[in-house]
DNA sequence: AAGCTAGACAACCGCGTTCCG
DNA sequence: TCGGAACGCGGTTGTCTAGCT
C-alpha cells in the first residue's frame, strides 16, 4: 500500500503521545480549527502523521468528549444499536454524545461482548449460541463465513470456559443485564423495529440491512431512548445510575410509543429482548404490535445535536482512575427482575446452574465439532 | 518482591469513500 | 471523467496497569 504523503517520512514518530505534543495540537486547533490534517504536523511542529494528529484530536483531545464511564443506558443503547446495525461504530457513537467510535468499539470489545457471551448470546448475531449451532444443522441456507464461526468459537469460549465466572451462573449474568434493561425501560428491539419493517434480516443482519433501514433502526431506538429520558438526544445528565420504569415520568408522555409498548412492564423482559427477531422464533410468539412512525429520511440524522459538554482536561491517569470506578455501577442494580423464564423461548438453551454446565458445554462442543467436521468444506472461506 | 496475566484503552493499519483540481 | 489527496471507518495491535500467584 502506498502511504499517504504525510506519513511517507521515515522520521514520523509513532506510539503514545506526550503532553507536549498534545499541547501543540490543542494550540494549533484553537488557533486554526480542525481540517487539513496533513498540514497540521508541519504547522504545529510535530513529527507525526497528519492522520495520527486527527485521531489524537478526535479520540482524546476534543473538548466535548465525555470522560466518565458508560452509563447503563448508554450500554443498553449500544447493545440495541449493535443488534440493529452491527459494528457501525461511528453511527453508534453519534447517538452517544461525547463518545467516540473508538470508545464505543473498545467498550464493546472489552465489556459488552463478553457480557452477552456470558449470557449465552452470540454478540455478533444476538442469538443464543445453541440456536446458532442448531442453525448449522440446517446449514443449507447459511452463508459461509469464517468470521462468524470464528466469533462463535471465541464467544462460546468466553461464555463457557471462563476460569472465573463473574456471575454465579448464566442466569445471574442474564439477570444483571436484564436489570440494566429494566432500569432503562426500553423495549425489545425486534418489537419496535424489525417486526414492523419488512426487512429480511437473517443471522447476518449486518449485511442485510440497507443504510436507510439502519438509520431507521437508529431513529427508532434513539427515539425510544429519548422517550424515557425526555430528551431528543441522550446527554450525560440524562443517565442516572439507577432508575426504574415505573418511576419514569416521561414514559407516559411519549409521543411515539405505542399503547402496546406502554403496557409493557419492566417485568416483561425476556431472553429474546436481546435477540434479533428471526424466522426461528416460535410461531406462537406474536411479534410486537407497535407501529412506530418510521417515515423520515436519512437527513434526520444529519442534524444530530452536538452535545453541550463542558470541556475537560484530563491526564491519562485521571481518565483511567475515573473509568475504573465504572463497572460497579453496571451490575449492582439487581433490583428484582424475577422470573426470567416466564414467556421465554428456550431455544434448547436453559440457563443452568453450575452443576449442569459441564454436561451442557460438552454437548454443545461435541455438536459443534461434529458439524464442523461434517461441513468443513462449506465453512472454508475462499477469501482467506 | 518479582513475575505473570488479563483487562482497558490508546494508537496504528489498511481499505473504502469523498473531495477537488 | 479521471486521478490523486484527504478523510473516515472498522479491525487489529501495542502499551500500560492492576491484581494475582
Amino acid at each position: 500500500m502506498v502511504r499517504p504523503p504525510c506519513c511517507d517520512k521515515l522520521n514520523v514518530k509513532k506510539g503514545l503521545w506526550t503532553e507536549e505534543e498534545d499541547a501543540k495540537i490543542l494550540a494549533y486547533v484553537s488557533k486554526h480549527g480542525t481540517g487539513n490534517w496533513t498540514a497540521v504536523p508541519k504547522k504545529a511542529g510535530l513529527r507525526r502523521c497528519g492522520k495520527s494528529c486527527r485521531l489524537r484530536w478526535t479520540n482524546y483531545l476534543r473538548p466535548d468528549l465525555k470522560r466518565e464511564s458508560f452509563a447503563p443506558q448508554e450500554e443498553e443503547l449500544i447493545i440495541r444499536l449493535h443488534a440493529a446495525i452491527g459494528s457501525r461504530w461511528s453511527i453508534i457513537a453519534q447517538q452517544l454524545p461525547g463518545r467516540t467510535d473508538n470508545d464505543v468499539k473498545n467498550y464493546w470489545n472489552t465489556k459488552l461482548r463478553k457480557k452477552l457471551s456470558e449470557m449465552g448470546i452470540d454478540p455478533v448475531t444476538h442469538k443464543p449460541f445453541s440456536q446458532i449451532l442448531a442453525d448449522y444443522g440446517n446449514i443449507g441456507g447459511l452463508p459461509k463465513s469464517r468470521t462468524r464461526i470464528g466469533s462463535l468459537n471465541r464467544d462460546m469460549k468466553n461464555a463457557f470456559l471462563l476460569k472465573a465466572e463473574p456471575y454465579p451462573s448464566p442466569a445471574a449474568a442474564a439477570e444483571g443485564l436484564m436489570t440494566t434493561i429494566a432500569s432503562s425501560g426500553m423495549e425489545p428491539i425486534q418489537d419496535n423495529f424489525f417486526a414492523n419493517n419488512s426487512i429480511n434480516h437473517h443471522a447476518d443482519s449486518d449485511s442485510s440491512l440497507d443504510l436507510l433501514s439502519q438509520l431507521q433502526a437508529i431513529k427508532a431506538l434513539v427515539t425510544e431512548a429519548s422517550n424515557y429520558t425526555g430528551h431528543q438526544t441522550i446527554s450525560p445528565d440524562q443517565f442516572p445510575n439507577e432508575c426504574s420504569l415505573s418511576s419514569s415520568p416521561s414514559s407516559s408522555t411519549c409521543s411515539t410509543c405505542s399503547t402496546a409498548a406502554q403496557q409493557k412492564s419492566a417485568l416483561a423482559f425476556s431472553w429474546r429482548d436481546f435477540l434479533l427477531e428471526d424466522a426461528f422464533l416460535p410461531a406462537d410468539h406474536p411479534q410486537g404490535q407497535e407501529d412506530h412512525a418510521l417515515e423520515f429520511s436519512s437527513r434526520d440524522f444529519a442534524g444530530h445535536q452536538t452535545p453541550n459538554v463542558v470541556p475537560q482536561s484530563h491526564s491519562n491517569n485521571e481518565i483511567s482512575a475515573e473509568r475504573k470506578v465504572d463497572n460497579n455501577n453496571v451490575n449492582n442494580n439487581h433490583n428484582g427482575v424475577q422470573g426470567m423464564d416466564s414467556g421465554v423461548p428456550s431455544y434448547g438453551f436453559h440457563a443452568s446452574s453450575s452443576t449442569d454446565d459441564s454436561s451442557f458445554i460438552a454437548t454443545m462442543l461435541d455438536q459443534e465439532n461434529e458439524m464442523f467436521s461434517e461441513f468443513a468444506n462449506l465453512l472454508e472461506d475462499p477469501c482467506y
